[in-house]
DNA sequence: TATACTCTTAGTACTAGGTATTAAAAGGTG
DNA sequence: CACCTTTTAATACCTAGTACTAAGAGTATA
């Protein structure tokens, strides 16, 4: 016996962490052991086959992707009058928040009211150029973010949004946003 | 022949976007047809079978769940000197871009910075109050930024962070950041 | 009507990557 | 030496297929 059992294991959910592609032959050549043996310690770990690893990977990002990858607005856009004023709803779950205590991070209300301002803006190129953003108070899990912006001011080459996010009609979030943009539609 | 193969196709091909999760059985039976038929039907259209699909869903996934998962951070964090200073890097990838123009959202960018000036702070909780951001410059695609994020002054519950973030030395973001914090660890 | 052709179904052999089970060998410890 | 854990082996079975051959069904064409 060349290492213990437990340490074995220990490099199996390593190896696994790091590839979990792998197949019963090749963890058993990597430890040099028989493939029953790699089959015991998975039994003993409660590591799934290959193929149910790959299957919960699957689904468990397909989910994620249908939820996230429409990503050119984040949160969901309920009212819009270009170049005038939009509103926007973003559920908070667990994805956006700090696992420790369940605060949403800042840059998703940013992002839902970044998307929101360049969303308004009725050109072909909007890009931020700046913001002044003040997060009111904390936001948690399960809350329901409802976003509003409003076209303040346009001038030149730049629009004037200001955007105000609310939980139950609190405010939670204030920004200021100048965006550029360039060549109307 | 209820409805024609071109039809059938078709419906093989929508079913599966809806659910790529389906045997060949079950989408037999969903379209009144044999196993074989539905094999044919996978060959001419170039689908594969149900475990490579699986497979190629976890994989392309892989990599975005191990540079996003870690969500804590957005952006790897290269150096870290508590309540001091860090620096992390966020290549910018075809998910942060607009489809149109292959500019990054200017919430990424934020959200690197927002992470980096959070994970600074040496505190149980820490939550951005403010900040006032600029974006400098367009960032495209396949373009790698890196954050540098200091600590100015640390005063009361709150901690002022000026970040900058640049690619291949040019400056393309800018922001300052209040952060509260609260019991220190 | 017979023939040609596409579409569909059936059946067999084989594959990977396993599960589940039983049994035997190897190794270390009291 | 006996006991017990650990490891290996062997066998039957499973799913969701591939690869291939062959035959039947339905339709159009000479």
């Amino acid at each position: 016996m060349r290492i213990t059992k437990k340490e074995r294991q220990k490099k199996l959910v390593q190896a696994l962490e790091a590839d979990p592609f792998m197949t019963d032959e090749q963890m058993a050549k990597l430890c040099q052991v028989s493939i029953q043996t790699i089959r015991l310690d998975r039994m003993e770990l409660g590591i799934p086959e290959l193929r149910e690893r790959i299957k919960l990977m699957a689904e468990s990002n397909f989910d994620r992707v249908r939820s996230l990858a429409p990503q050119e607005v984040v949160g969901e856009v309920i009212d819009l009058q270009l170049d005038q004023s939009g509103v926007s709803i973003l559920e908070i779950k667990k994805e956006h928040v700090f696992e420790r205590n369940g605060i949403a991070r800042g840059h998703f209300l940013f992002a839902q009211a970044n998307s929101l301002a360049i969303g308004l803006v009725d050109a072909e190129v909007a890009l931020t150029i700046s913001a002044e953003i003040r997060f009111l108070r904390p936001v948690h899990i399960n809350e329901k973010c409802v976003c509003y912006a409003k076209v303040v001011k346009s001038q030149f080459s730049r629009t004037y949004i200001e955007v105000r996010t609310k939980v139950n009609s609190e405010e939670v979030f204030y920004g200021k946003f100048v965006v550029f943009r360039q060549k109307k539609k």
